[in-house]
DNA sequence: ACCTGAACACCGTTCAAGT
DNA sequence: ACCTGAACACCGTTCAAGT
């Protein structure tokens, strides 16, 4: 059952729910994650007032609107778990991730924002099912044990973040995601002096 | 002399324009650089209409104001490109980069922007000689030759704009460019296998 | 040539009134 | 219990009138 429906709601009010919700992955498509939330209450055929009762904040929308991304990313998290190839496991569920969060044009800021992605959201059950892949693939050596798997996750976010600047795309985000699967793989600097 | 002057402005204009660039960094400083330009025109005593005449956009403004750092970032960058040391040099400049694209909240936005930093602002100046300098790392073998510069650039971006999201700051910069610099320094992929 | 400030359009958010 | 929509505050932007 999608998790959209958690609450049970009156009939009327879980209609304006969803259609609140389709009208925002909509609205959030065309313009970003910034889109009018009035234009959003209008086309769904609702008071501005009945948007902010079942999505306090923008971020909340947001947040519910991908929802079942978030989920598909922990699902995918520990079915990668399971696999014997730690790198190959990290680097497709970073690849994936990085997707997920350019589906909106500023989605990779809210996902990065700890008071909009807190523990009530399938947000952080996605995160803790990535790091559990950056631990894995640090317990198998494929990638160093000194890396703070927060800031893994956070250069996946900038990637993104960067992906969705005017004259950037899906090529650039690749190209990144080896630059920092590199930068993953190999020892701290040697050759690069500190300071 | 101060390239904010490089135009003759009659006197009130001129001091306009400086009162309006002073009030500006304030506010930014304070709110980021989406701070209200209502209240920076009215702070520099002008109507709001003195603003837009100097400024067309909010990014001009935000350029304007941080025109002197990026005239460093280029001297900086000049005097590097004479280091004998090509790694320390470019560790040296994209470590100043980043921390001048984090002296305002959102401010790595407007600087990834092409629309925004075009031929005629400082900020192009500044990022050519921080491709020579990658370029130069590049040809003393000291980085990869395969990676494209504006990538790298790209990723100090990013990492300016991680620092700014709530719970992280400088220390995370620090070690994001370390991360970055990693990558650099290492040949691409041998142990993750494509896809 | 430059400035002023009223005016317009738009948006987020709240809340009293309704069902 | 939920919805409505008017109302409020705020902001970016323009432009006619002024000096």
């Amino acid at each position: 059952m999608p998790r959209t429906e958690h609450r049970r709601l009156r009939a009327d009010a879980a209609r304006n729910r969803q259609q609140l919700l389709e009208t925002a992955r909509e609205a959030f498509s065309r313009h970003g994650v910034g889109a009018s939330l009035d234009d959003v209450a209008r086309a769904a055929g609702v008071g501005p007032g009945t948007l902010y009762r079942h999505f306090p904040s923008r971020d909340e929308l947001v947040l519910a609107v991908i929802d079942d991304g978030l989920t598909e990313m922990q699902v995918l998290g520990d079915e990668l778990l399971k696999d014997s190839d730690a790198a190959h496991a990290l680097r497709r569920w970073l690849g994936a991730y990085i997707e997920q969060l350019s589906v909106f044009q500023g989605l990779a800021a809210t996902l990065v924002n700890p008071p909009a992605c807190d523990e009530r959201h399938t947000c952080r059950s996605a995160l803790a099912a990535g790091m559990a892949l950056i631990d894995a693939a640090a317990s198998a050596a494929v990638i160093r044990a000194d890396v703070d798997a927060n800031d893994v996750l956070d250069m996946a976010a900038a990637i993104a973040w960067i992906g969705e600047q005017p004259n950037r795309g899906a090529r650039h985000r690749k190209r990144l995601l080896e630059l920092l699967l590199a930068g993953l793989r190999n020892p701290p600097a040697e050759r690069f002096s500190a300071s």
